[in-house]
DNA sequence: TTGGTCAGGTGAACGGTGTTCAGGTTAAGG
DNA sequence: CCTTAACCTGAACACCGTTCACCTGACCAA
């Protein structure tokens, strides 16, 4: 059996939720596979690459095209966003490092800044979006650690993570529409 | 030479700073104490912990007694975090990956929240402090990685990321500031 | 002064990791 | 049919964190 590229993407996706992201190796997959771990070589140039496939894979599959009002697109875009992060097992940790290290999974960032600049957010909109990332990120990689620590040990609280989040959201996008208020009273001057 | 537990986190930052995180190897830390790895663990059961002990001296260093009203003290504490954690090369990696492993760097988390809860915010409190250092973290973490990716290649702005820092922190505020008087309102009722 | 205790260190190994590379194999197209 | 290129092998390299039986030297009580 002979794999193209988007075939060792998708296996590399479901070892990962299968097995989480420390036992996703080149060797793992490889035998997953079949393949020596040389192999997966001939369709990324190293580790890193084949991650950001994967983050992007990710977020290709819980992607949402956004529609509504800018304020709602906004709000939409991350909770959407928070969904495909926890679709799969230490699917926030890849995302966020495969943004953060600028590889990829650009899509989150380029929906935020559209919606925002449709808000009228103007040259706020780049910090805007990279601060609701963050949050959203954050929070991700927060919930899905502590919800895998429960899982071998003491019981803890799932509803609560979904509240805090909403509440988390709510007061950043609180403050986004303040500075808009703010940015246009100026404007007016 | 004998060391103390002391002695080897102080060289442990040390080579941090030097080399960063990916050279903080227990076979490094061993080579420049001139001590061979297996020494480390009588000092620590394994490198989490060494990794924790630094992230909290990290912290310790750059630590400011928070004061002066609610609101003033929540910017100075996220200040502060980030001035401590751009102190020291991957010093933000370090902290935020102990910090959401729950081994330590608890302080500024502390510090947010009895300063939130002198500000009224009530059981708003957790939520916003974490919201905070969501995007404390995430903001040093990029800041940091950028910075030493432009080390080793094309130029980038400086000046940009400390304004971008200050307008999301403003952001985050101001949707604190704006759940503070809806909650007091609808205390009224 | 002596003798024991124990924190600190040694040396060697174990099982893993990402990655490289020269060479073999197989499917597809002219 | 034969060539070409994509795919894969096998073996090695240089690391990594961690364990464990054993040694050593400073300190303290007798």
């Amino acid at each position: 059996m002979r794999y193209r590229r988007e075939d060792v993407v998708a296996r590399a996706l479901q070892v990962l939720d299968d097995y989480g992201l420390a036992d996703l190796t080149m060797r793992r997959l490889g035998t997953e596979l079949g393949v020596r771990p040389s192999a997966l070589y001939h369709h990324f140039a190293n580790k890193q690459s084949l991650l950001a496939a994967v983050a992007d894979e990710i977020l290709l599959r819980g992607r949402h095209e956004p529609s509504g009002a800018w304020d709602v697109r906004v709000t939409g875009i991350c909770t959407d966003l928070r969904d495909s992060l926890l679709a799969y097992r230490d699917g926030a940790e890849v995302v966020a490092t495969v943004w953060a290290f600028g590889l990829g999974a650009t899509q989150p960032h380029d929906d935020l800044v559209a919606a925002l600049n449709d808000g009228g957010l103007g040259d706020l909109a780049p910090v805007a979006a990279r601060t609701l990332l963050h949050f959203v990120y954050g929070h991700a990689v927060d919930e899905q650690t502590h919800l895998q620590a429960a899982a071998a040990g003491a019981i803890e609280d799932d509803v609560r993570d979904t509240d805090d989040f909403v509440t988390g959201l709510g007061l950043i996008a609180a403050g986004i529409s303040m500075a808009k208020v703010v940015r246009e009273a100026s404007a007016d001057r």
